[in-house]
DNA sequence: CTGAAAGCGCTAACAG
DNA sequence: CTGTTAGCGCTTTCAG
């Protein structure tokens, strides 16, 4: 393979200035029709196309933004940070903006280079810490937040509204007739968590139930960590007719613990789950969850992102997107046990 | 924000030539400790990091490749192609490359523009078109396959041994005594499909087992489709006394079909899935699938990308990654009914 | 509308 | 070891 042509090549075939062949790329309006269509016929004999690279350096911009996951093990395969992945790709393909992604963890390891890695933007998926952070600010790298808040820093970010989900799952499951409604929550990021505990509290609450500390489970991100918890949960005699499950694996265990213990769902015990992901329909029954537009986010996101990248919106604001309780098979009037 | 402060900049404050601060940053073994540290200092007093941007152009490469999934909707949401993501990111991070990630429909669109993206290598997941691989090829740029095999191009590519999971699973049901076994498969990439058909074809005959026309089932990717296709074949009164699955989605609709028709799994019915996804646990009975390392997969892309970038090697061959029997709960010896 | 020329920030000979 | 110098490929005044 022979050297790529470069402008002068297409210049000097088509008889005109580099200058006018730039022109003729970036900026066509600003050259006559004839001369233009010379210079696009030297450059397809030549197989000429600009070279992206010399032009980011003159004009001193990339168009290169990352979605860095902060998360321990799976990132991409954990299926919400891959929606919101996915949303940001399409939307950034759409916006032209080149697209990196990385971990947090590999991001600071390479940070002697990453320095250099000359993006304008990162958005941040989960629980940032505040070094990372920091470390974009001071180098004047637009940030966005998703699905976290940065106490205290006034920083853009786009969240799911969680302390509604929840509290559609709670209403829904008290339009039943359920009053003993319990919590498995998973170990995720602290933002996610306070959330939906505190959206599990209030929405008790403002039916004049109160919740007892034996009422909310924690455990691990794993199904294996939630079906424990639920069993334990389940084994007590006063036990509850319903739980919330803090996401839809954590459900899935619930459901695992459930049969264990020979409890019929829904008969006997209601579920809900979070995230109407797609292990929902592959379960028997068919998972009650609530369902985030991740993709949604993730395009927010990228939106954003480019706004205030170009100093247009200084609205450090939160941008909540909705949340809607998808009914599926694991939730019924309590007592119909027939 | 002030302007970042340039090579320049640290020479004039540290007292030595641009010449040396480069040296000092990409080669500092080529500088006198104390030359070294003083314009380290320097560098540190300007908040100075080298210009990628700039190197890239005079260095005339940019370390940048890209992933991209040829593949119609859900893209890295689909658990398979994420793991493989994963393990391309980070991979590409350990080896200080950038990675782009696209689907292969973007890509196209931005056509215009994407000829100067400069990646140097291109790992294409999935059915990838052989204009997009021409159009790759004829700018010389780097090619690695994943879970595809491109007829006729000699290009390296990356896969799981499909063929022999797909004989482990049935010789697994073959020797707990099953003799009628089915196939559901899905309508996955070309490539995948003939691979895990042919594999079942070939390990049957192996045993002496013929299989007809009935015996295999073709459905979309998704479950509703996959169980209406097992209802199909598990209501013939010659039903199948196990079948495999296409995948683990798939195979989750089998176990729905089985389910609906009172067809007790595993006691009446033998189901094995395929990629052993993060569903497999959460199905009741747990599912027997086939790992596949996709996250190794990943890797190795990488690896042979990076050797084919520098020439190293021009081994276009494809590797094999071994696949592995993880035995649940939906298989059982046949007629074991109690 | 087009051309000449001056860089963007960095590296790589080539001398010293 | 270190400095000088000549670009990498493109854009952009500033004149014509």
């Amino acid at each position: 393979m022979r050297m790529k042509a470069t402008i002068h090549d297409v210049s000097r075939l088509s008889g005109v200035s580099t200058a006018t062949v730039s022109r003729a790329f970036s900026s066509p309006d600003q050259v006559k029709e004839a001369t233009r269509r010379k210079v696009y016929e030297a450059a397809s004999a030549l197989n000429y196309s600009p070279n992206a690279i010399a032009r980011d350096m003159v004009l001193q911009r990339t168009n290169r933004v990352a979605y860095i996951i902060c998360k321990k093990h799976a990132t991409i395969l954990d299926e919400f940070y891959a929606g919101i992945c996915e949303g940001i790709m399409r939307r950034a393909n759409a916006l032209n903006l080149q697209l990196i992604i990385s971990t947090a963890d590999d991001w600071q390891k390479m940070a002697a280079n990453a320095q250099s890695k000359q993006i304008e933007g990162v958005i941040l998926g989960g629980d940032a810490e505040a070094e990372l952070i920091n470390d974009f600010q001071s180098r004047g790298i637009s940030i966005v937040l998703v699905n976290n808040r940065a106490a205290g820093m006034e920083l853009p970010c786009v969240l799911a509204d969680e302390r509604d989900g929840i509290r559609q799952a709670v209403d829904h499951l008290i339009t039943l007739g359920h009053k003993r409604i319990a919590m498995v929550l998973g170990r995720f990021s602290p933002y996610i968590v306070r959330e939906r505990y505190t959206g599990f509290i209030e929405a008790m609450k403002r039916h004049g139930l109160t919740v007892g500390s034996q009422d909310i489970a924690m455990c691990e991100r794993d199904i294996e960590s939630a079906t424990e918890a639920a069993e334990k949960l389940l084994f007590r005699p006063e036990r509850p007719t319903a739980v919330v499950g803090g996401n839809d694996v954590i459900a899935a265990g619930v459901m695992k613990a459930a049969r264990r213990l020979n409890i019929s769902v829904p008969k006997a015990l209601s579920v809900t789950g979070f995230d109407d992901s797609s292990i929902c329909s592959m379960l028997e029954p068919e998972l009650t969850s609530m369902r985030v537009d991740v993709q949604r986010m993730g395009e927010s996101c990228v939106d954003i992102l480019k706004d205030t990248m170009e100093g247009k919106s200084q609205a450090a604001g939160a941008v909540m997107i909705p949340t809607r309780l998808i009914k599926r098979g694991t939730c019924q009037e309590v007592g119909q046990n027939g």
